[in-house]
DNA sequence: TCTGGGGTCCTTACACTG
DNA sequence: TCTGCAGTGTAAGGACCC
């Protein structure tokens, strides 16, 4: 069973304030973001997710936009998500907005799939005053089609016995992992829907998209989706990026929100108790290019100084003509602090250095868990002068 | 029109090792 | 000593998902 929120933020605000109830909605972050969720008043309009939220405003000048309030949706979500928990605890939650449920154990107790599809719907709507859709079927990739195509507010089980005939109706774009470059191509070599797709021979397949992508999307246009409901997943990376306001040639104002997004990395990392290896940084620039640089470190870290320092490298030794739009810093290659080793390099841990920085960090988590996270934090981001070269400014 | 931020996975190229 | 090859790790880019 696949469920999965209508129009999720939006229905969110709509809930908490009735009075915007069969209004065209967008939930959008100003100027330079993108819509994240519309009402489906607002898709009347044209106005559909991940537009730029100027370009919905052309559209809808006198839509309602608001500014997310994503505290809001991840308390929502929790909620919603026990909802399920209590269907079966063979749950896998995809998002903040949906998740996959294997209910082969719950028939016995709570009745058939369309009743537990129901009964989440009510519990669902009742709870919170939004709308979810349900999609039940023989595997994930059916399931997540039936949910879709039941949307908005509505529940489709797809019987086994006409699941291939569903969906060989589809355009190839339904499928997972066909997206719109995949699509284009595709359709260079007339392949427009799934139904052809299936029919084509995988060496001609292949061709057009790699080895992985033409067998994965061969046995999904047969309706064949043999991943099971997983309830646990391991995070391969965390990462912060941020668009500026304004295109920036600030050296200076580049290095501060790099050594910002670092210690965000770093605070998230040492909440789950990870560290990782691998230190990357993404520069996007006014004309939308954009360039990715990494390091592997000789040992893993969790310490924003450490993380910043390198970031700092890559970003330095990069050519740069134009004003930067976008940047970014991932940590990548995670393991369990445990198992991990604790110094950076033998010349850093021989001064002490990264052992008293990590702790200092540590201190100001345990600050910031006791009195918010405004209560404490690093002078430099408040002062008016970042040094490019001084590490002593880490503090 | 003017394109977010959180991720995952795949492909390609290249260096290195046995 | 040289060459080819397979396997592995790293780096960079790209496509895709929500």
């Amino acid at each position: 069973m696949h469920v999965d929120m209508d129009a999720f933020f939006a229905s969110v605000e709509v809930a908490r304030r009735p009075e915007l109830r069969g209004l065209p909605v967008v939930v959008g972050d100003g100027e330079r973001s993108v819509v994240l969720a519309a009402t489906y008043e607002a898709r009347e309009f044209g106005i559909r997710s991940a537009m730029p939220v100027a370009r919905a405003k052309a559209l809808a000048p006198g839509a309602i936009y608001l500014v997310p309030d994503h505290a809001a949706y991840r308390q929502v979500s929790r909620g919603v998500m026990d909802i399920l928990a209590a269907i079966t605890p063979e749950l896998e939650q995809v998002s903040v907005d949906e998740a996959f449920l294997d209910i082969s154990g719950s028939t016995r107790r709570l009745g058939s799939a369309v009743e537990i599809g129901r009964l989440i719907r009510s519990e669902v709507s009742r709870a919170f005053g939004i709308t979810c859709s349900v999609g039940i079927a023989r595997n994930k990739f059916i399931a997540k089609l039936a949910s879709t195509q039941a949307k908005p507010d509505g529940l489709m089980l797809i019987p086994d016995a006409v699941s291939v005939e569903f969906l060989h109706m589809l355009p190839v774009g339904a499928l997972w992992g066909v997206g719109a470059k995949t699509q284009e191509k595709l359709e260079q070599w007339g392949i427009h829907n799934v139904v052809e797709l299936a029919h084509t021979d995988l060496p001609a397949l292949e061709r057009v998209v790699g080895k992985s992508a033409a067998r994965h999307l061969l046995a999904l246009a047969w309706g064949q989706d043999s991943r099971q409901v997983e309830t646990s997943h391991v995070e391969r990376s965390i990462g912060a990026e941020s668009t500026f306001s304004r295109d920036q040639r600030s050296q200076e104002e580049l290095l501060r929100k790099l050594l910002d997004l670092s210690d965000d990395c770093a605070r998230r990392l040492r909440a789950r108790g990870l560290k990782g290896k691998t230190v990357s940084i993404k520069v996007r620039d006014s004309d939308f290019i954009t360039v990715n640089r990494s390091v592997t470190l000789r040992s893993a870290t969790d310490v924003g100084a450490v993380i910043y320092r390198h970031a700092r490298e890559l970003l330095t030794a990069l050519p740069r003509h134009k004003a930067v739009r976008l940047i970014g810093v991932r940590v990548e290659n995670l393991g369990s602090s445990q198992s991990l080793p604790m110094q950076d390099t033998l010349e850093e841990s021989a001064q002490g250095a990264v052992v008293a920085l990590s702790r200092s960090e540590q201190v100001m988590d345990e600050i910031q868990a006791k009195f918010g996270r405004g209560s404490i934090g690093r002078a430099v981001l408040h002062s008016p002068r970042l040094s490019s070269q001084d590490d002593s400014n880490y503090s």
